[in-house]
DNA sequence: CTATGATGTGACCGAGCGGTCATATGACTG
DNA sequence: CAGTCATATGACCGCTCGGTCACATCATAG
């Protein structure tokens, strides 16, 4: 954790500091994110870092449990109309809600997805949890699709919440490479992707998913016979 | 391009360096990679390095190529038994040949994931037109399914580009976290991975995804009025 | 043998890194 | 005023980096 001089500073100062971390660490690798970098374009001294951290490492955990802590806050600041809502109707809803955030804070999106998806600078030590809790978030969500007789009961649990949270993941880094979205102006609140129509994609997906996962009314297929859906690992 | 030097050497030497780099490039983004790491481990000294390939960037350009070339010619190795079979025999039999290969070389696959979905260290130099490639080809995929009818004409081809391109390249990576293999062990040839039954999971994927794509019966659920596929962007 | 040209080598260079520390600054206390 | 304490600073340290270069090695040709 931070020490506490961090967070004895002036809330700009502290914002500007962390605002500049998190572009070095979206756009790098976790050894060649630069502290150098971060303190030169944040116009503090060097020496001033390691009054706020006690090291890399520390900034580098904060950021990613900042960024997970945000991401819920998001989230939870943007409920979904009615909480008992259809399964499909509710992911709909977090794919709107989870892209919104992914446009506003992208390099926040970065960071979390390095850590989760690509580097492990100390093991399994922190991200853990983070990955876990998303992946667990994702399969309470199927189990009620199930419990609703939204979701195939036949369905292997273990491979819905891999595509789903996979895609999820995806979505809003494939829209911005797609539309060819600047990091920069996002991060900037530009208005730009304010313009994009998503409903559509959003609405592809969605049917996609529920074409894929809800019940299915013709017997299942041409194998009928091995329909266990976990056969002990 | 490597220096002519690089060829003329035995191939022994080559493949060693060849493998020291992969490994060093898999681990590590294109900044933290280190050539002084590559020569230690491949036994060789700095200045031979440097009769080799240009410079790092050199060698980074020729790893993807690389990595994109073998998958190529591992596919076409192992050819699906009838190069007419229905698509998605065709898809498993594509998953099933994918996974092999990176269950065989998952350090170079690494390689190949890092340059496609985090670092584009050089713009979109090289990498695009790799990139591209592999999507064009899952278009092509999908779009043969139309014709053949097992794909309905009212999806959105580019949402389904999207899923399948990410959930195969996500698959593999996925049974090696989730199986906790070490790429060391994989690419010692290790045997362990022959006692994974993945025929399961291989076919949990593929039925989801027939299911999501196949033609549906019934008339397209609640929103029957916008199915048009590409609303100009 | 010598001469030649390709290949191998590691000390060396300037730069940037994470991290430290003696010192400076400034606000508050008495 | 002096004394104290939290904070700010940038020169500095040891290290590693990508890359270079003068030189060693060696096979072949004459």
């Amino acid at each position: 954790m931070p020490k506490p001089t961090f967070f004895n500073l002036p809330e700009d100062k502290r914002d500007l500091i962390l605002e500049m971390a998190i572009e070095e660490f979206a756009s790098n690798d976790y050894e060649s994110a630069s502290i150098s970098q971060i303190v030169a374009r944040a116009g503090i001294a060097k020496g001033s870092f390691y009054q706020y951290f006690e090291d890399k490492r520390d900034l580098y955990f904060y950021l990613v449990e900042l960024a997970a802590e945000e991401k819920r806050r998001f989230l939870a600041a943007h409920p979904p109309p009615d909480p008992k809502m259809n399964l499909f109707d509710y992911m709909r809803w977090l794919l709107r809600v989870g892209l919104t955030f992914e446009l506003s804070r992208p390099k926040l999106g970065w960071v979390a997805f390095r850590a989760i998806h690509v580097e492990r600078p100390f093991g399994d030590e922190v991200l853990d949890h983070v990955q876990r809790s998303a992946l667990d978030y994702y399969r309470s969500l199927l189990q009620m699709g199930v419990e609703q007789g939204s979701v195939d009961p036949e369905i292997d649990m273990d491979m819905a919440v891999f595509i789903v949270s996979r895609l999820f993941a995806a979505y809003g880094r494939h829209l911005i490479e797609r539309e060819q979205l600047s990091l920069e102006d996002l991060d900037k609140g530009s208005p730009a992707y304010r313009d994009l129509d998503v409903t559509d994609m959003e609405e592809h997906l969605i049917s996609f998913l529920e074409r894929g996962l809800r019940p299915c009314p013709r017997a299942e297929k041409d194998r009928p016979d091995d329909a266990d859906q976990e056969p002990a690992p």
